[in-house]
DNA sequence: CTAACTGCAAAAACTTTGCACTTTT
DNA sequence: AAAAGTGCAAAGTTTTTGCAGTTAG
């Protein structure tokens, strides 16, 4: 569905083209989000990149997620506890989420452009960015709780 | 669209079928849960509280706010900075939440069900409460901005 | 060289928790 | 009387901020 390289190249070129410097610290944050198959969260990040570079800081992480979030390539999910991210696709898309384990799944969920244009026309507002989250039971918690 | 009182004295129904009991508190808020329009926050509901009940404490308001969303009697909202709540409309709806005013309106989006069924099917996941959240500009913010 | 970035630590903000006291039933 | 609820204060989390030192361009 997506190729992690190119997707790298992809957020590396747009932070080069707004002048952003590409330390090592960030481009090793991009390549984790790139490359992760998940939905991260900052600390789960931090960990991971603690590997490579052991003096990265949270704030960094913070810093450079919120930079990320701001050229909308990455996709920030609230939860109560954190913060999740998805930098693989960042166009809005519906996410399952187990209330049980946590787990957090893309699901296939066709956004009706036209009834948001609907709902643009009766509200007044300008919709930028539809957050579509759908809490429940994933496969396994269905099973073993 | 619906009757407060009549939205009250479900909610107290609701709690005495539990055995919950009905402490002024308790009552208080439910009473502002029931009458109010919009989608107040916790901190909104514990200051509107403390005009009656001075000694009301933000534990108190949290944890009856918990009771209720347990009960499934009030939909919490979740925002970066708090959360907000919807005793109104216990059933799932969509909400515009302005980024720049943080006004919260009513969505009039209807689900469909049988795309959400599609979505069960394919991910395996039992969906229990979806969450449907478009960030935007509200007819205000659009204006002034 | 200098503007941008990092990292540390402290601060900020919301929410939860423990426990003694009070109150509903 | 007993179980449930309240309220205070402290603790717990995630996220933000300030600032001095470092570094990419």
């Amino acid at each position: 569905m997506f190729d992690p390289e190119v997707r790298f190249d992809e957020l590396i070129a747009a932070l080069k083209e707004r002048n952003f410097r590409l330390t090592p610290q960030r481009v090793e944050l991009v390549r984790l989000i790139a490359t992760s198959e998940g939905h991260p969260s900052a600390a789960q990040l931090y960990a991971k990149i603690r590997d490579r570079f052991p003096t990265m800081s949270q704030a960094t992480v913070y810093k450079t997620l919120a930079l990320l979030k701001e050229m909308n390539q990455v996709l920030e999910i609230d939860l109560r506890d954190d913060s999740h991210y998805d930098g693989n696709r960042p166009g809005p898309h519906a996410h399952l989420i187990c209330t049980q384990c946590n787990k957090i799944m893309d699901g296939d969920l066709d956004l009706d452009l036209s009834s948001i244009r609907k709902l643009e026309e009766t509200s007044g507002y300008q919709i930028v960015r539809p957050q579509i989250t759908f809490y429940g039971l994933c496969p396994d918690c269905r099973q073993g709780g």
